[in-house]
RNA sequence: CGAGUAAGCUAGAUGAUCGCGGCUGGUGUUUGCCAGACGAGGAAAGUCCGAGCACCGUAGGGCAGAGUGCUGGAUAAUAUCCAGUGGAGGCGACUCCAAGGAAAGUGCAACAGAGAUAAACCGCGAAGUAUUUAUAUUUCGUAAGGGUGGAAAGGCGAGGUAAGAGCUCACCAACAGCUUAGGCGACUUUGCUGUUCUGUAAACCCCACUUGGUGCAAGAUAGAUCGUGAGACACAUGUGGCUGCUCGUCACGUCUCCUGGUUAUCGCUUGAGCCACAUGGCAACGUAUGGCCUAGAUAGAUGAUCACCCAAGACAGAACUCGGCUUACAGGCUUGGCUCGCUAU
RNA sequence: GGCCCCUUGGUCAAGCGGUUAAGACACCGCCCUUUCACGGCGGUAACAGCAGUUCAAAUCUGCUAGGGGUCA
């Protein structure tokens, strides 16, 4: 799958300028509508979170778990995704449902019933 | 059997589905699709040394500054490694050491102590004086003993003396000069003569040797765009913004060049490379032959789910590249290794 | 990724290798006051950690940890 991701420092700085934002305990969700016809997603690991192994860890799980999630999101916006320090104990389930909940409360998804397992659609949509 | 010591190796395995990175081949050609093999470490870390490479600087040399500091060798080079010398620790195997010079000069040595680089508080002794005739006091001699300190004038014994003292002697220790033997050398060793000297150079310093600076965000190429400056052309009661109008106010067109930023590509992985075998060397390492190609991303590629085995998986993620050092680390394994203790034969 | 700098009570800080580590604010106790504040007296409390050099280290040297700056 192509994620499209947020690069520039500037993207993100007008993410979190004009973006609303929700969160959970391990991570914050922040979404903005704009001159985009995909979404673009980025994530923020800061340094507090761990060592170089444990912050690329949580990238993955992240980007996987959002792939999961991509063909039902919405076009046109810049999706940031901002850990806190909870993150790195945490299972993958419990980052894929995080994620899938953050998506339903910011209604990025298309689908009004949103399932939190997605995974036979992802594939199929996919291919 | 127990305790230790030394040198090394390893760092979960297997399978299924989905997913990621560049490469090669095919197909397609504005993007892509299919297949294949490959895809993080012993420290990738800290950035403590040494190089390659790039740019800047540079007539030639010196000083300053910085660094290193037993000897010989290895290496592209080093503060690294190997073999030795000396010292320290350990019963031992063995381990550790920034290990030149204090007799070139300067500085510092708190407190304590009588005294800290030269001395006399108590003491020991002689002479004088006083009287209570064994005490006080004055002068002189002295450094054995006491106490202080990290350090107190080499140690111990004998002679010697009023008491003492390297004052003299024997033995020992240290240092300097000459000398014998061994070693490339550090150094070890033999004898003679002389001397008895505080410590500190990771204080200044002296001696010997090394050393231009900056670092891939270096730098090269390309085009587009933005900013700044200069020049040329044009020279307007114009155009646009604040504002719908008026007033007011602010900005200015085209081309060329310089400079700075952004973007893309290169730099970017074939290298002082790895493996096997032979050979020289005690060793570090060198040499010859054959074979191999083994990450190259750019918000940054190894994950998710499931099954299953065991000892239940530590520290930890390449970012220009190498050689070292240092630090972190669950465990597991190897050596006809070595040392000490106990028991048995 | 590269290159630099700094860590001293709760906070801000001084410190030429040598006493029991100077101060200020804060905190605690006592005094003063009808009470509070101000003021006075007294007290608690620290050299980031581990090694080395030295008779002696907050200070000199090395390593580690934490924090900060800079190159876009």
């Amino acid at each position: 799958m192509a994620l499209n991701g947020l690069k520039k420092n500037g993207q993100f700085v007008y993410a979190y300028k004009k973006g609303k934002a929700k969160s959970t305990k391990s991570m914050t969700l922040i979404f903005v509508r704009a001159r985009t016809y995909n979404t673009k997603v980025g994530f923020s690991v800061s340094k507090k979170i761990g060592n170089a192994v444990v912050r690329n860890k949580v990238k993955r799980r992240l980007k996987d778990s959002f792939g999961r999630y991509m063909p039902l999101v919405k076009n046109g916006y810049y999706v940031v995704f901002a850990t806190r320090k909870p993150i790195a104990e945490a299972t993958f389930a419990q980052i894929h449902s995080d994620v899938g909940y953050l998506l339903s409360k910011a209604g990025l998804l298309n689908t009004a019933t949103t399932t939190p397992v997605v995974k036979e659609t992802a594939q199929t949509s996919e291919k």
